[in-house]
DNA sequence: GTATATTTTAAATGATTGTTTAAATTTATC
DNA sequence: GATAAATTTAAACAATCATTTAAAATATAC
């Protein structure tokens, strides 16, 4: 009844994560999928009904990754500024780790922002998070600089993510090879951290 | 001989252009490029043999379109703050005029970065330019934090293209609608330009 | 104005797309 | 161990893909 099937169903969306990632959903096709995932054609329909459904399904999880560990982050009860460094460190590491996740996001939401659903429970963890409180609090005992959430979290996650975004680009416009880019990289993300709190921490 | 030549190349060209930039090079089809240009299926291989080199054509002068105005204003003569304001806001134009312009060679780039060549002479040309010379005075008689062009650049570029690459995510995460959008766009491109300004100028 | 070269067309090419079918196999239930 | 349910398979489906063909239409050359 449901021995190997866990197994199988888990297979193919962890093959079709990975696939998704790397070639985006135009180019993905059902075949790549079932061989990364080494199983026959049919079951991907078999368990997911189709190719959009299983991609629906992924893209859900993906954009949770992308938020949750940033969330925690986000919450914990320490200084702004400490806060800042460990959002810039954990995003940097998010970008090592999976070099694809963040441009796969913004392209498909750009593609096609309407069928990727809107009831996103992460999206409103986000906006309540216990930095938003931290922020009004020093924007009203004059330590933080006048801004909102919404202005500050951009200022402090686009620096990493837009560098990785366009590695490809960066490598071949500064002429650096993937070591070279690496120790970049480390440095143009201290840079990110003294930027932000020089502008933010009016202290 | 070469009548309405030229008129149908460049319509090809054009449509080509659009299609490409709005659905990637996966998501684009010959019969869309066609259609768009209201042109026989045929012709796009007649004037560009394949899909394949059109779209390196394309993306060839795409790139160049990113990089040239940038380019004029980093050769200008003109002091550093007011040539980051200048930077910041042609970005934003050109967010604002090309939605789709960034994303698409970010995304093209990072899935296919080997067949989109290295003969690029825009990318010797943003390596030499006058900032360049700029930060190196600065930083010899003190007034500019020690740093190198290629760390400057992307702090000044990432603020502006990153909430625009973005603009589905920032406006789902921050419940926003497209007028909201663009003024928080509007106060972000400020916040940029001041905080690089406030870490790079040690005045 | 005829001959030649160029451009455009409709139609077809074979390959690949997402998806379905129905039979074969494995697993669970009694 | 027989029966039923769930899973896996090979094969096929129609649709669409990039590209090619060869004929028709148009422009150019003399």
């Amino acid at each position: 009844m449901k021995c190997g099937t866990e197994k199988s169903e888990d297979r193919i969306r962890e093959a079709a994560k990975r696939v998704f990632l790397k070639k985006g959903f135009d180019g993905t096709t059902s075949r790549d999928i079932a061989k990364e995932a080494d199983m026959n054609i049919a079951l991907t329909n078999y368990y997911f009904r189709s190719k959009e459904k299983l991609f629906l399904e992924i893209f859900k999880d993906v954009l949770e990754e992308y938020f949750q560990s940033m969330l925690t982050i986000l919450n914990k009860d320490i200084d702004i500024k400490t806060k800042i460094s460990e959002i810039v460190d954990n995003d940097f590491e998010m970008m090592k780790r999976e070099p694809d996740l963040v441009i796969f996001i913004m392209n498909e939401m750009h593609k096609a922002p309407q069928r990727l659903f809107p009831d996103m429970s992460v999206f409103r963890q986000v906006r309540e998070t216990y930095l938003k409180k931290q922020i009004e609090e020093g924007v009203a005992n004059g330590t933080v600089r006048p801004m909102l959430l919404e202005n500050i979290l951009p200022l402090i996650k686009c620096g990493v993510e837009f560098i990785f975004m366009g590695k490809e680009i960066h490598k071949e416009l500064f002429m650096m090879n993937e070591e070279e880019f690496a120790k970049y990289a480390e440095e143009q993300k201290e840079h990110i951290k003294a930027m932000v709190c020089n502008y933010l921490i009016l202290a």
